[in-house]
DNA sequence: CTCTAAACGAGACGGTACGTCCAGTCTTCGG
DNA sequence: CCGAAGACTGGACGTACCGTCTCGTTTAGAG
């Protein structure tokens, strides 16, 4: 095979990553099986990557770049919730797995926590500010609710509701799940 | 060595996983330095938890078992929310690295994942029944809040913002961060 | 299971061994599975046999004790030794491999060694006193060979050299074979 | 320690088997403890001998490599034999353990067997043709025996009969053995 | 357009842990 | 008391990866 250098392999390495992580999970996922999907030795890896962790968080990062998405605007705060949720439970589904399991692998270490969070969850400071604040603000504008001057705790307490479930069962939400968090927590917690 | 059995050998294994889990870490931790720890051979360990998960699990609940704990009662729902927070926090404090690795090693394992949240935060409905639904109904008796009906996903809605919290840090929550959770999120979220 | 107690529980284990014998090789018997195809404990074949060659022995004993088998009687010196040497190499057939792998688990073990010898191969004094000093002295009488007196070595080199080949080869001597001793050892040693 | 590789490597492991089997005996000997000895893991002596046997044979062979050795050459019959023997035994006087104990790990697996058979005794047609038709064409020429054409069979008798002596006994043949071996099976036998 | 330095691919190295099997000992219970 | 059952400490099995390390080979890119 031509010897690849450079972006190309670091693109091969990252899918033969994805791959490996598709097959067998994060937890069985080895360095060495990584290697061996993309015709290379663990040298080249290791010398990009120094752990499992942030091979993996890069290989997820690789195929799902944290998209900064426009926040929704369906016309009713309830619209632009649900399909928020539902946005985010989507492009967590294949995700979570790695994330949660990342999560684990190095409780307390701040570092690749926060770049855990960010990748896979979106920066908290980020969604407020370019998400639910647009929202609620069209919200109060409308009238649908009194006063769009929320604290983050309380605006993101939905989201984490949610991301929450999402560790917890490790599979998409469902439609009765997102109803009930979109009624049974971010109305009336946002005073609708 | 005199020989152990029975109950004084299961406890003398899951105490000795329980020092291994305190001493690296439950992604470092293996069952062959459980089982030299506790002075016997792997085989023990093995005839009794067949992985790595379900003896944590096992040395985390003997270490401290689900506490039935009756519903704080302090005068105000303020208090009573504040109190079985802090409660939660604290005893979750060295249990939650175990934890949300555990959460880590199975996903989409149903079974362990419902034995891990039952024992390490509680279930859900018991919660609701024995400690949420009692301290809402005193504040409800106490007027306080309007009523005593909400929904199952809104009563634990606080609970689960501040197990997102303890597992995204992996450290106890502080006065502030406990604040936020009672005064950002339950208190609006229950009509007070 | 009824109980089984002093010679018919010995008679059960022994068979046991020798089923398990048969079935995976002297090498793969382990104490376990001879003490499972009895239907025993461990407990019961350590009180009679303290190891497995021990076991394996008196297995091989039990199931074929050393003949006394009086010497063929041919009427030829040749016709004899071609006999034994065929009787030898039958009897042993099944028996040679416990029997040299017997004699590797304790080299050096003289007490083992003779027991070994004796039961398998029978004693030398025996067989030379027994067998070939009667089939020798019967040549003789029949003016076949010059004299009936011959150093035990020279009485035995045609056996230990069918036994090194039965070892060796671990299959049950040929045609052939047994010829060459004979015709090529045996009578040119005695003097035919 | 600096890493070894190749023909240094190699020899370290075999001289560590080596060790072992002198310190512990064949039977006693394990993997686990040659890789300890010679301070390396399973894995790398795995990869060179997949098994005890191989590994063992390789040490002894490494230690003691099948010597050609010219046939020797006293000036008699007698004394030619006596030679070989006594050199023979001496040579085998420290495999012989190892070597009836690898005759017993695979019983009919004639690959290893012959191997074992070449490497721990020489083979057999190499012996007749290298070292006993020499001798015997000398003796011949000499006029101590009647022919040189002996058959093979007749040729190794002797030396089987002190083989099996050696595996028998596991000790080197003393001098009343080799006399018994020359003067009352090989003498005799050839014709002398 | 050569020469050189870096990166690649291949795979061995010293280790750790895996999960299984058996050795030999000991305990408990029932007959 | 002894048979049956089975748990105990101990240790080796053969395998899989770890992260490190040579060792040639290939490939840019600088002179």
């Amino acid at each position: 095979m031509a010897r690849r250098r450079g972006q190309a392999l670091d693109d091969a390495l990252l899918d033969a990553a994805w791959v490996v992580l598709q097959r067998v999970g994060y937890q069985a996922l080895s360095m060495e099986a990584v290697a061996a999907e993309a015709a290379t030795s663990k040298n080249v890896l290791y010398r990009r990557w120094p752990s499992r962790p942030e091979l993996v968080l890069a290989a997820v990062y690789h195929r799902a770049p944290p998209s900064p998405s426009d926040p929704p605007d369906t016309g009713s705060l309830r619209g632009d919730l649900r399909a928020y949720l539902a946005f985010m439970s989507d492009r967590l589904a294949d995700v979570v797995d790695a994330a949660s399991s990342l999560l684990a692998d190095f409780p307390g270490n701040p570092q690749l926590l926060d770049t855990v969070r960010r990748s896979a969850f979106g920066t908290p400071i980020d969604i407020v500010a370019d998400i639910l604040q647009p929202i609620v603000d069209r919200a109060a504008a409308r009238g649908e609710i009194p006063t769009a001057s929320l604290p983050a705790r309380t605006l993101t307490a939905p989201l984490d509701v949610a991301r929450f479930q999402l560790i917890m069962s490790a599979r998409p939400l469902d439609d009765l799940q997102l109803d009930a968090f979109v009624d049974d927590v971010a109305l009336p917690l946002y005073g609708a």
